[in-house]
DNA sequence: GCCAATAAATGAACATGTTCAATTACGCAA
DNA sequence: TTGCGTAATTGAACATGTTCATTTATTGGC
């Protein structure tokens, strides 16, 4: 067997390649179901390198350490969330319908695991120096920017009238959705549609503002 | 000796007691400063017990866990910052300017310490099974009533004006301050008025409005 | 003052995240 | 095919949070 000798897969990519993405893949199932298994607090490294098939330094070749694991696991979720979310704002509405329905597909998954969810709301705060931390930012950072659009278009026609950067107000949501989030799940789990009801509710007093009329 | 023999302090209280109060009070001192000086992950439990005297194990009488120990340590400065903050309240000024008073003594504080607040910060999240942690959470329920409060006598005269709950309000402007204080502390170390700043303008934009005029 | 009962303190033992020197697997040139 | 340089893997060793059986200190009754 030479070095272009390619059994499966990728044709032209080398051995180590595949045995490192396989090697990962082992690692993202085990330390996904374990997480969601046990929470993220209840699962050690062993039991992850022990379900995938390594050994425990290994994992440490992967990700930075337990929390970058963490991400390894999510990011890819957060991928098609994103993707899921973009695709399902509806044109043409009225603007806290196109928020509401941007974070829908978020909640609906975070409403599957919520202490997952408690676990990542914790671990992301601050979250910048592992691996997988740039991707994850950069997910964000990519809402962000959406809502900047929405934001832009909805001001564009007419739907909302600030003088404020969209940037801004982008930010500001996403700080909301944020706060809603963890209140959301700071109580006893809740069904996403009390979240979203919640949601939708600070977006519309966004929205309305409190001034007394006539002032802005 | 007998039981009501009392050399010192507050008369009438057993040697138990006494002991107690110094030991928890040599704990709290020694896990202030090692936290100051070397951040919450680069301060050991065992140099925490050894620099108050006491065993290793004696800190876990006195707080469920490490991270407990934070809000030991914190649960006093909030106190101390929640009532200088209460007082520092201009009465009759416009709403925006009496939040961002309400807040000031905290953005102060934490400028002072980035890094202890961002472990703070992330420390919070969920923080519900430690000792410390009904005292912490009553903490920032009173400051949310206040700012109800401030919501309730703005609308009462006429600053503001909006049909909705005031506690809806004050809870999203809490979670706003809590964003943009992540944000504030995100980036490189930046100077209270800049923290400021960005609160202030993200109060301007929930009392303006995002609303073209008349629609509300 | 003495003693039993109870509370508090202790630190060795354990559990688990992380490192790193040694080992193994792979790629490539001859 | 062989052998060398490099990348990847390994798990024992280490660091540190936490537990708990044992020891010590305090109290209240006699």
């Amino acid at each position: 067997m030479t070095e272009t000798d390619v059994r499966d897969g990728d044709a032209a990519v080398g051995q180590r390649e595949r045995n490192k993405a396989e090697k990962l893949q082992r690692i993202q199932e085990a330390a996904l179901a374990l997480f969601r298994e046990k929470g993220y607090d209840g699962t050690t490294t062993r039991e992850i390198a022990r379900r995938a098939g390594v050994a425990l330094g290994t994992l440490f070749t992967y990700a930075s350490d337990k929390r970058d694991l963490l991400f390894l696991v999510f990011n890819d979720r957060q991928d098609e969330l994103r993707r899921e979310a973009f695709r399902s704002i509806p044109e043409d509405a009225p603007f806290a319908d196109q928020i509401v329905a941007l974070f829908e597909p978020f909640y609906a998954h975070f409403a599957n695991e919520p202490g997952f969810t408690r676990d990542l709301l914790r671990e992301l705060t601050f979250y910048t120096d592992g691996v997988q931390a740039p991707r994850f930012q950069e997910g964000r950072l990519s809402i962000v920017a959406r809502i900047r659009e929405l934001v832009e278009d909805a001001t564009a026609d007419g739907r909302l009238s600030t003088p404020e950067d969209p940037r801004v107000i982008a930010e500001m949501i996403f700080g909301l959705y944020q706060a809603e989030l963890r209140r959301w799940l700071g109580g006893d789990t809740a069904p996403k549609e009390r979240g979203l009801a919640g949601l939708r509710r600070v977006l519309e007093i966004l929205i309305s503002g409190l001034a007394p009329s006539g002032t802005n």
